[in-house]
DNA sequence: CACCAATACGCAATCGATTGCATTTTAATT
DNA sequence: AATTAAAATGCAATCGATTGCGTATTGGTG
């Protein structure tokens, strides 16, 4: 029970083989300069004695900490912890541990945390920046300091960065095209803060779609939100809809207000999608709770974690001055659900029938370069 | 740009200001021997210099971390991902950083990182058990150790322990009779493996729930999930619905498996509730979208894990002799929504019409001990 | 047998902060 | 002014692992 017995060190060790430390110190490291008897009777003896390394004082002498700090603005989003889940397996595979702060998409907590972060001194740091942040100086500390940062989704809007992405502008494009291939003539676009460029980069891909299908642009369609909450989604969406000539599409920048349009439209009597086609951004789990089923980005959120925890490794491999910039674009593709689907809608309009089984709930676009192939969605694990 | 200069340490404030880093460190701590001159201009200086503290040295001398670890199944769900949410609030708020690690579900994995969090020479451990795990004997290591374990939620079956949960033999009462008050007969329970204790107590107030109203309790109706997956669900509901007399209400262990029974009884042309009343638990995000909202038990996710850090800093604080066990329970109450809703649901059973305002889809029925109370649920924030 | 080069290992400093125990300085008292 | 208690500060060891450099051991060769 009780028996608290201080932790076994290298020099008790040394001591019961009567070796230095630094003998043993080499051996559990597998040194070169030390003989293969002595490696195997030291690690023998360390497993039998149940000797763990003391990372802190691993730490406090190498002065590598072995952790990745990773910087979000909350936790508890679907998007965000599945990168943080992907960060975790991929960094614990390459033996760092891995500490997590929340910036509650406030830039003043950003700024706090990340000094916190900092004083634990992190190997690594990985970031999705926090809604509000345009000012990117508080992450000078640690690039000043051989620190890499890896910038994930929300990236400052500069090219001298780590960062990996997806292409916004395209998915966007592309979740456009989408809606126009279904018949879609006056599309409306619920974006986020033009300052953070992923959001940006989306309202100029819906923008090139439209050019593109000579579709006029029309400022009115095009809203500008603050948070892409579902409250704002519904807001916003009443507005497009109490229009005089109101929208037949609609591209939403995340799901959470994507979902707040359909069931704004469904509250009104406006059917989803004949009337009214909705497709939204990242492939939440709700996609496929929703009625009728949400058409999505599929944003791959843990691949995208473990890209970034990549990137950090190959940079800190690198010991020279480290690049100044470097970035991974990761594929999206179109996810069609009915949500978008008028062509199938229209042709079967009777009354509600029966909802079709799991797995045939969607189909995914390729979204990738080159021309759009249709293949059948495989149903989501339950993660 | 690259002016990586080494990080300042106490030893060259010391030198500085003529003193030693004795007292540098002793004012920067405020020790009272400490000249209130003295304590000043250290205090100046380091701002000045820019000097933070190296935890990490700190924690090799102090022989204290100042961090949590975190063990959890997945992070990407959304019980505990805002459960994590809660810990990493309370942690830094206290001073202390967190890190985590997933077990996926499986003991061997929990096994291995929980060796590396104890390497971590981490401060305090709060855990989630992984479904698999029966036998609890790897958290000896951090007990023998004098490293509070605080339990949370799903929690070994003994009562030598700390751990913060919520009372769900009464949860699942409460769910039944709410069901029951709905006119529901015959319910059955689709609950988790009934080695975890959360699933078993589930189970038990399920059953004491039927008994108390004289509702005969049928083996048949009680099934025993593994995962509660969404495959699984809907693949446990066919089965129930399949059954020469199926049931007419159903209670599932969490909101996954519920949000599956409704769409296999939509996509069997069963009537929810009307039909088939379902009651889930959790109250993930989920409830509020899937058609009809689902009815479900609300858990505290953040403040448990708020309560968790409280625990585990209050056994640190009692530096003497840690006292074998304590338990929070925090308080659930049943969140009723439409799909258990048989009354309103019979009195206008018209064709779909529109549907009503985010606002007005939930009624939150008082769980606590007394009698149920109905009240307004306001909606739900985008987090 | 002597000599040289590998090969194996030990010494001691180091990382930066903390802390028990002196030691010095200041202030108060007679 | 001398004495002493109190307040302020310094010394040096310590936490546990790492590592540059020096020393000892081993084996091979002429």
């Amino acid at each position: 029970m009780g028996n608290k017995k201080k932790a076994v060190t290298i020099h008790d060790l040394a001591q019961e083989l009567n070796v230095s430390p630094s003998t043993v110190s080499r051996a559990l490291n597998d040194h070169s300069s030390i003989g293969k008897q002595t490696k195997n009777a030291v690690k023998k003896l360390a497993k039998e004695r149940g000797y763990r390394p003391n990372t802190i004082a691993s730490s406090l002498r190498t002065n590598r900490s072995n952790t990745f700090g990773i910087m979000v603005s909350w936790i508890n989003r679907p998007f965000i912890s599945s990168l943080i889940a992907g960060i975790e397996e991929a960094a614990r595979e390459s033996g760092n541990r891995v500490i997590i702060s929340q910036s509650h998409d406030h830039t003043e907590l950003e700024k706090e945390n990340l000094q916190a972060l900092y004083d634990s001194r992190i190997s690594a740091l990985i970031v999705s920046l926090a809604m509000e942040t345009v000012d990117y100086s508080h992450f000078d500390l640690f690039t000043r300091n051989g620190i890499p940062v890896v910038f994930v989704d929300r990236c400052p809007n500069r090219n001298d960065i780590h960062k990996v992405h997806i292409n916004n502008f395209n998915a966007a494009f592309e979740a456009t095209e989408h809606l126009i291939s279904q018949g879609c003539q006056r599309i409306a676009h619920i974006g986020g803060g033009r300052h953070q460029s992923i959001y940006e980069d989306r309202r100029m891909g819906y923008i090139a779609a439209l050019k593109k299908n000579n579709i006029l642009v029309e400022e009115p369609l095009i809203i500008q939100a603050t948070s892409l909450s579902a409250e704002e989604g519904m807001r916003l969406t009443e507005q497009l809809l109490d229009a005089p000539n109101p929208p037949d599409g609609i591209f939403c920048a995340n799901d959470t207000s994507a979902v707040s349009a359909i069931r704004c439209a469904k509250r009104r009597g406006i059917k989803v999608p004949e009337e009214l086609a909705v497709i939204g951004f990242n492939d939440d789990p709700i996609c496929e709770i929703i009625d009728p089923p949400l058409s999505s980005i599929h944003h791959p959120a843990p691949e995208m974690g473990k890209a970034a925890v990549l990137q950090a490794l190959a940079i800190l491999a690198g010991n020279q001055e480290t690049p100044s910039t470097s970035r991974v674009t990761l594929d999206t593709y179109v996810v069609a659900r009915a949500s978008s689907d008028r062509k199938k809608a229209k042709a079967s309009n009777g009354p509600v029938g029966p909802v079709p089984a799991i797995e045939a709930t969607a189909e995914k676009v390729s979204a990738a370069a080159g021309p759009a192939k249709t293949r059948r969605r495989s149903s989501r694990k339950d993660k």
